[in-house]
DNA sequence: CTAAATGCAAACATTTTGCACGTCG
DNA sequence: CGACGTGCAAAATGTTTGCATTTAG
C-alpha cells in the first residue's frame, strides 16, 4: 500500500497500512498536538473509510513505543500526540481558550546534566508546560473591562 | 467538627467535615503526590468509616479550585495531588519502578519572565517533570548485567 | 501463505453527575 | 433552619483487550 510514502514504516518493522499512513500524514500537518478523538474525527470527515477507535489507539501506541511520536498530558485527563521529529520544545497552554502554542527549547539540557550528576538519576525525557492566559484572551479581557 | 484543626477551611468558606479534614491530614503526611484511589484506600484502611469515591473527587476538586492543593499528570492517565503549600518543586519519575522524587525549584522563574515578555503570555503555573531511571533501578540493572 | 493489523464489542479505569438524605454553622 | 456536603447509583470519558477476520509483504 502506498509504495512511496512513509517508507520508514517498513524500516521500523511496521507494515504500511492505510491507518498508519493517514495518521502519520495528519500528524505531519498539525501545528499543535492532537488527541485520539481529534484524529478520529479528522479521518472521519476527510477520508472515505473511517478508522476504528481501538485501531487508532493501537497505532498511536505502537508509534509511541517505536519512538516515532511523543505523547504527553496537558492537565486534560487525556493524552496528546505529536511527531517525535519536531525539534525539542515545550508548550504554552491557555487556560481560558485552550489554545496550545509551542515554545522552543530553553536550556533544559543543562538542568538535566545537573540532575544526572547530583541525583544519579538518568534522564530520558522531560516535559515542561506553562499554563496561563494567551495574548488574545488577555486582550479580550482588557477590552471587556474597559467597556464597562 | 474538630474545632481546632484546619481552621482555614472555614476561612475559605468551606465547612469542616470529616472527609476534608482527613484528606488534608493525609496530604500533609505524604512525601510524594497521590492519586484519588490511593487516598481512598488509605482512608479505607486506617479510618473507621470509609469515604465515598465521588466525595473524594468532589473534595479534591474544591480544594484544587480554592488553590489549597495542586494537581498534575505524570503520564499515567490520571491526576495526582499535593498540598499547594509545598515549596515550588518538580519531579523525577522513574519509568522502571514508578518512584517519584521531588527536586527543588530551578530558576524556572527567569524563564517565565522571559516568556511573559517575548510571547505576551501570562504564566499562571507550570509543570516540569523528568522521566528516566532512578539510582536504585540503575544500580540493579548494572548488577544484573554484571552477573551474566 | 503467515504474521501482523484491523474491526467490533466488551471491559476497564478514572472522573463526573443527579438526586435524596444528612450535617455544619 | 438552610445552605452546603455526602452517599449511592448511574453515566460519561478515555483507553485497552479478546477474538474472529482481513491484509501486507
Amino acid at each position: 500500500m502506498n509504495s512511496k510514502q512513509n517508507t520508514f514504516l517498513n524500516a521500523w518493522g511496521l507494515k504500511k497500512t492505510r491507518g498508519r499512513i493517514e495518521i502519520l500524514n495528519y500528524l505531519k500537518r498539525i501545528s499543535t498536538p492532537v488527541d485520539a478523538s481529534e484524529i478520529e474525527s479528522y479521518l472521519l470527515e476527510t477520508k472515505s473509510t473511517p478508522i476504528n477507535t481501538a485501531t487508532i489507539y493501537r497505532i498511536l501506541s505502537i508509534l509511541y513505543k517505536k519512538g516515532l511520536v511523543t505523547r504527553f498530558e496537558l492537565q486534560e485527563g487525556k493524552f496528546r500526540y505529536e511527531l517525535a521529529s519536531k525539534p525539542d520544545h515545550h508548550h504554552l497552554i491557555c487556560k481560558n481558550c485552550g489554545s496550545i502554542e509551542d515554545i522552543s527549547d530553553c536550556n533544559i539540557k543543562a538542568l538535566e546534566k545537573d540532575i544526572e550528576k547530583k541525583k544519579k538519576f538518568v534522564v530520558q525525557s522531560h516535559s515542561l508546560e506553562f499554563f496561563g492566559v494567551c495574548p488574545d484572551c488577555s486582550r479580550l479581557e482588557r477590552q471587556r473591562l474597559a467597556g464597562r
